[in-house]
DNA sequence: TTAAACGATGTGGTGCACCACAAGGTCAAT
DNA sequence: ATTGACCTTGTGGTGCACCACATCGTTTAA
């Protein structure tokens, strides 16, 4: 099992987040010593942050992980990545919508100061 | 002159965030009462807030419209955008360039849980 | 044994861009 | 004059995902 410095550098997680992912039921340490309270980690604890870490890199949110992580065996794990790429993708078509905002907005000529383009 | 009520009607911009936009000396009253303290705002005011609205629309940060509204004639308005809308293609590639680790990660086949798709 | 490292809890803070409530003074219409 | 609308200041809160410091008890290695 291990203690929480060394299973923050395993995982790349902050001893901080592990402390806040632990109370918000994300990831709990596997076993909590009565004694002075040590928390520990053990191998499967150390998948869960893997794929913790992974999601983030998608970025899935907190709640959106959580979901992930109370699905116990993980079966919906590719459908909620699903959703969270279309999020993405309309999140893509969202900012490229903006920039075609911009492009329009180059188009009417700033240089022309007389002429509001807010208009 | 505009008290602050009606300049918020006018504008779409909440009371408090006028109140938060002049603190940050991003759109000051152009006129404070002594007497009552209270705030005008005139139709150069109007034309600075429907341009703030505009850059919101953007995706412009806080820090980046004082760049705008500091440069008091507008002559890099052009530029700043231009600026902006290069962040907002890179932001698009990053998103897509998660998409694509996604698409990886579905034809790794995530039904077939003896091989760790994270290894 | 000692001292440094380690771990816990409690608490407040960060960045970002607002939002909301309380309390008190001023304005405006009846 | 009265009352409701309006404005101000002060203060704390929101959502989000952490981050950091102080204090105190425990563990570890010399």
């Amino acid at each position: 099992m291990y203690k929480v410095s060394e299973f923050s550098k395993m995982t790349g997680l902050s001893k901080e987040t592990l402390r806040y992912y632990a109370e918000i039921k994300l990831l709990e340490p596997v076993y909590i010593d009565p004694r002075n309270k040590y928390r520990y980690y053990d191998n499967g604890s150390y998948l869960v942050a893997r794929l913790l870490v992974y999601l983030r890199k998608f970025n899935f949110t907190i709640q959106e992980m959580l979901e992930v992580v109370n699905d116990e065996s993980f079966e919906n794990l590719e459908m909620l990545i699903r959703e969270k790429r279309e999020n993405l993708v309309q999140e893509v078509e969202r900012i490229q919508s903006i920039i075609e905002e911009m492009d329009e907005f180059f188009e009417l000529g700033i240089g022309d100061e007389e002429d509001d383009p807010m208009a």
